[in-house]
DNA sequence: GTGCGAATACTCGGATACCGCGTGTCCGAGTAAGTGAGG
DNA sequence: CCTCACTTACTCGGACACGCGGTATCCGAGTATTCGCAC
């Protein structure tokens, strides 16, 4: 039950990429020095950002990365969805048909897994939960602790 | 963000046992060939379960598990720890910090990272449903869809 | 018949291999910018 | 001076190794049962 890493690197990414906001686009090298990240594993998160519809990539000189929407219509869950893949984590492979469960009548099984229905409730929880919250609120909720920020991103990424 | 394929076993072999309910232990043979599992993994799954306090092993002929508490005072949120540990599923490893973050003033790291706040706070959500859920509540679900199950569980277990 | 002791069979528990997936890296295809010559 | 074609350098994109944690297995320590024997 661990998440991979590349969920982190790709939210901080997208955050910086938010405060940079211009439409220039920013290419992999930089978005990877800025937070010390290996640039070409990074190059291969951002890919499946790209294919999940978060980031547009230009390529050629002077291309790179940019937010394909605005920050506040991406949400924490398309970002896990995207790194992560849509599978649940709890992925049920009905063993209780199996053993004891291939003599009871059919009739149990009309219905889906009771372990199985528990555990996607409380994962459901967990999915709206990210859905819940935005990028922009991610962003608005770092600028109120740390607004000087915004500003050191758009510096490393020689915005002004 | 694959859960352990031994969490599934795990809730199924608890409630299991919870059907059964008499003071006598069942050994990990009898529960693996009820579910066709492989007896010495399941094995090194009930004894994650009996050091987080859900499971009473008893050695020697005619040993085995039984449940350490009620079903009631069981939760899907227990089982889950036992089995997967209790690590957040996001962890957060400071990227904020390095890179251009280093160029930035103290006092952009006072609190925590936001991004990590929002993470976990969808997985506090995600614990919460599942400690809202007890392995009573599973068995009444399928009690109420599969009423014969218990039955057969019993018999499984050479108890009737 | 009864009590005792040893042999026995069964069970848990931890130590030991195996393997798939996340992690990390590299090089090639493609494109925009820059440059130089020609009109 | 302006236009155009070529060269160049830079970027993304997918294909290729590596390592670790979950998966799976086995064998030894320990105990209740059981059997046999002596009383």
């Amino acid at each position: 039950m661990k998440m991979s890493q590349g969920v982190e690197w790709a939210v901080h990414t997208l955050l910086a990429l938010a405060w940079v906001d211009d439409g220039k686009p920013v290419p992999t090298a930089r978005l990877a020095a800025s937070h010390e990240l290996p640039p070409a594993y990074l190059n291969k998160q951002l890919q499946s950002l790209v294919k999940a519809g978060l980031l547009e990539s230009l390529p050629g000189a002077r291309g790179g990365f940019r937010l394909a929407r605005r920050a506040g219509d991406i949400t924490l869950m398309d970002v896990v969805t995207a790194i992560e893949g849509p599978a649940p984590a709890f992925q049920c492979t009905e063993i209780r048909r199996r053993g004891m469960g291939a003599s009871a009548p059919d009739s149990c099984f009309r219905t889906a897994c009771a372990v199985n229905a528990s555990m996607q409730r409380a994962e459901l929880a967990w999915r709206q939960a990210l859905a819940a919250q935005t990028l922009e609120d991610v962003r608005a909720e770092a600028d109120r602790h740390a607004p000087a920020m915004a500003g050191v991103a758009r510096q490393a990424y020689g915005r002004e």
